[in-house]
DNA sequence: CTGTATGGTTCATTATTTGAAATAGTGGCT
DNA sequence: AGCCACTATTTCAAATAATGAACCATACAG
């Protein structure tokens, strides 16, 4: 593992729980020398992604992430196409909303809309969605590149009773989320929230991200499911038209299929 | 000079011109070998700060960004409370403004509104601003901490033949800007470019960045100027509360000063 | 099929990073 | 004042990571 990806990793100590970190709590946080983590940090605040409260000494985000956020919203534009069709998700169904967006092999939150507030955010309790436990990540696993399979296998980290632990399992339901063409975790990542998802696509034509829409045991009635599926497909195929790009003739295919079943 | 810092360089290569930037290319830009470019490449796309276009192949900024200026904006607040109090000084001056924030010893631009389209917008133009030759870097100067001067005095870069290249005639430009409460650059970063800066403070009660005007020289008129000074006035105010500070009495009074003397 | 681009990898050598210890300054608290 | 916890910085031998020339693979044009 280089320096760089360690000093890296200081950034995602930040969060609204710990807004401003001191040397000695991040040196306990992360566990390294007091005079290494106080190097990397000066690695950062030189960089501007960190800098130091001049009162409390401690440190905290730096200013030079904004610029980058601005830059890439200019390079790579994907925020921006998701909010109008989140909103009328939300809208329709009711349900908690969000997009994500495929990197490497990293599966990022980009936007949501929570049901209750219909107000766009980003959710931060999560730093990337598991891929074996999550409705976004079977989409992932299911549309996107072939070698996300593998890493996936290699850590199926329980977080409920529910969540898919055996290579097996997993194998399976990606093959009903192909057949379906939605993403589905009942209870996997959280108890008792249901979620559906559907795959997004970008100028490449190929997976970019998901869509999903997740709601609670109780709710989730037959009804609701067909709601939020029809839904999904719409904002799915808004979404891939905002990012350039076009879903695949198969995936409107399994999709209208799945719609006549139920 | 840190492995880190070296590699956090490479982000600073992406912008509008270059939205994707292929791995030679990458090299030839910075002068590294291919080797240490790719595993620098490599740290950056682990962290999400770039990835790869898997078509392509080439690299462009990443989503980590994205949620780490969520997570900025979040912690400390800062652009939101520029929005309204910018627009107002857009609009009653009729010139282009913005906001930078002090990080360390640089300034970044924050927001920005052009006088024309009056849409804010973030300033790609410059990295950060020259501290000795733009009306926001000498506020910084003036009313920010002591050591930015050794620093500034250290690179007197020349833009245009009226940019201060002495230490003498920034002192003295310092000692006007102290005097008068606000920053002051005539076409001294560019040509015929005016402007006048105002500082703004944060809950730390101290310096945290400034807010400013441009204007050309044919329409720079005492007139302008004086509605320019007292709408500065007014945003300084505005943001400084929205940042939880509050200005100091002494600057209060200069300005008083220098309104009636004009 | 050869020349020249591209992206990506290997590995012995070289240079940097690491971390414990020591030192100093700061601010809060009793 | 003294004490404590904190930030900050330096030192230097040992541990570790970075380096870059050479190499592989691929794509494409003449």
């Amino acid at each position: 593992m280089s320096s760089a990806t360690k000093t890296l990793e200081l950034l995602n100590f930040f969060s609204t729980t710990h807004p401003e970190i001191g040397l000695s709590t991040l040196c306990r946080l992360v566990d390294w020398d007091k005079a290494t983590t106080h190097r990397r940090l000066k690695a950062l605040v030189q960089a501007g992604l960190a800098e130091q409260n001049p009162i409390s000494k401690r440190y905290r985000l730096g200013p030079m992430i904004l610029q980058l956020a601005q830059m890439r919203e200019l390079t790579v534009p994907r925020k921006q196409g998701t909010l109008e069709p989140l909103r009328q998700l939300a809208e329709a169904t009711g349900e908690t909303s969000h997009v994500s967006v495929l990197s490497g092999d990293k599966l990022f939150p980009l936007s949501a809309i929570e049901s209750v507030q219909h107000r766009i955010r980003v959710i931060m309790d999560v730093q990337t969605f598991p891929l074996h436990a999550t409705s976004s990540g079977l989409c992932a696993l299911a549309f996107g590149p072939a070698e996300l399979l593998d890493i996936a296998k290699k850590k199926l980290t329980r977080f409920t009773p529910n969540t898919i632990t055996s290579a097996d399992a997993l194998n399976e339901s990606i093959r009903n989320t192909r057949a379906s063409g939605f993403g589905r975790a009942a209870g996997s990542f959280e108890t008792d929230v249901y979620s559906l998802a559907t795959p997004v696509f970008d100028q490449t034509e190929l997976f970019a991200g998901t869509v999903s829409c997740a709601s609670v045991a109780t709710r989730f009635t037959t009804e609701l499911e067909h709601t939020v599926k029809s839904q999904l497909i719409k904002a799915s195929r808004q979404i891939t038209y905002n990012w350039g790009g076009k879903v695949p003739e198969h995936i409107e295919h399994t999709w209208a299929q799945a719609l006549n079943e139920s």
